[in-house]
DNA sequence: TGTTGATCATGC
DNA sequence: GCATGATCAACA
């Protein structure tokens, strides 16, 4: 089924609707990929497979899974009542040459404007085999969404460009936080200090809160 | 029990 | 180290 890249929407979505009801587990026979006992060291693993089978080509670049389609493919873990167990990742925030840059020029509004949601269901109690893939959702951001994607966003890197990368908080943003992205803590990279310096310190990313995405679904799928 | 801060794997 | 894919697990 998969490895070649979609070439085009419609394509896309039928593949992508293709999957849905199937196992992890019959995805990866299929694609002869073995399946972890659990995610503990294998977090990605399932974004992974999806990105195979739905071929994927970004790699770790920083541009949509689907450059020529504009679609950024995002799996979403889910529990039993259909709702987000996490946040969602969307991509690191820039700590430094920051002059100038505007939301819509933001690899976060780049990201979101149009996402491929997946659920799959995560709840630890499932074998990684057993969960199940659930029906895709096509989504834009509506004007408030992105109004309050906007707000969180500016706000954030307001204080990042004033040098107070350091003073922000998890519980900042409404949808939007930012929060560590790193292998763990000892990773360094360049940010701007309070005295407008060069400071050393802990690489951040840009995520979606889960109380944001658990709305999305139940807007979409209720 | 939900969230925040920390961590794991991989490719280049 | 940075960017991708995320989930783990301690703590409020």
């Amino acid at each position: 089924m998969p490895q070649t890249s979609p070439q085009t929407l419609d394509e896309l979505l039928d593949r992508a609707a293709a999957m849905a009801g199937l196992s992890l587990g019959e995805i990866a026979t299929q694609l002869s990929v073995e399946v972890p006992a659990d995610l503990k060291r294998h977090k990605g693993w399932g974004g992974q497979l999806l990105e195979l089978w739905l071929g994927a080509t970004a790699g770790s670049r920083p541009e949509p899974d689907f450059p020529h389609l504009g679609v950024e493919l995002k799996s979403l873990p889910i529990d039993e009542q259909g709702k987000p167990l996490e946040s969602t990742y969307i991509c690191v925030c820039p700590l430094t040459g920051l002059k100038g840059l505007r939301w819509q020029d933001s690899v976060v509004f780049h990201k979101l404007s149009r996402v491929l949601w997946i659920p799959v269901e995560g709840s630890r109690a499932i074998p990684v085999a057993e969960r199940r893939v659930g029906m895709p959702l096509l989504w834009t951001p509506d004007d408030h969404e992105m109004a309050v994607l906007r707000r969180d966003w500016e706000e954030l890197m307001e204080q990042v460009a004033l040098g107070q990368v350091e003073q922000i908080t998890a519980h900042q943003g409404e949808y939007l936080q930012l929060r560590p992205k790193a292998a763990n803590r000892r990773v360094l990279t360049e940010a701007i200090g309070p005295e407008g310096d060069k400071i050393q310190t802990l690489p951040r990313g840009f995520y979606l809160r889960s109380r944001f995405t658990a709305r999305l679904l139940a807007q979409h799928y209720l």
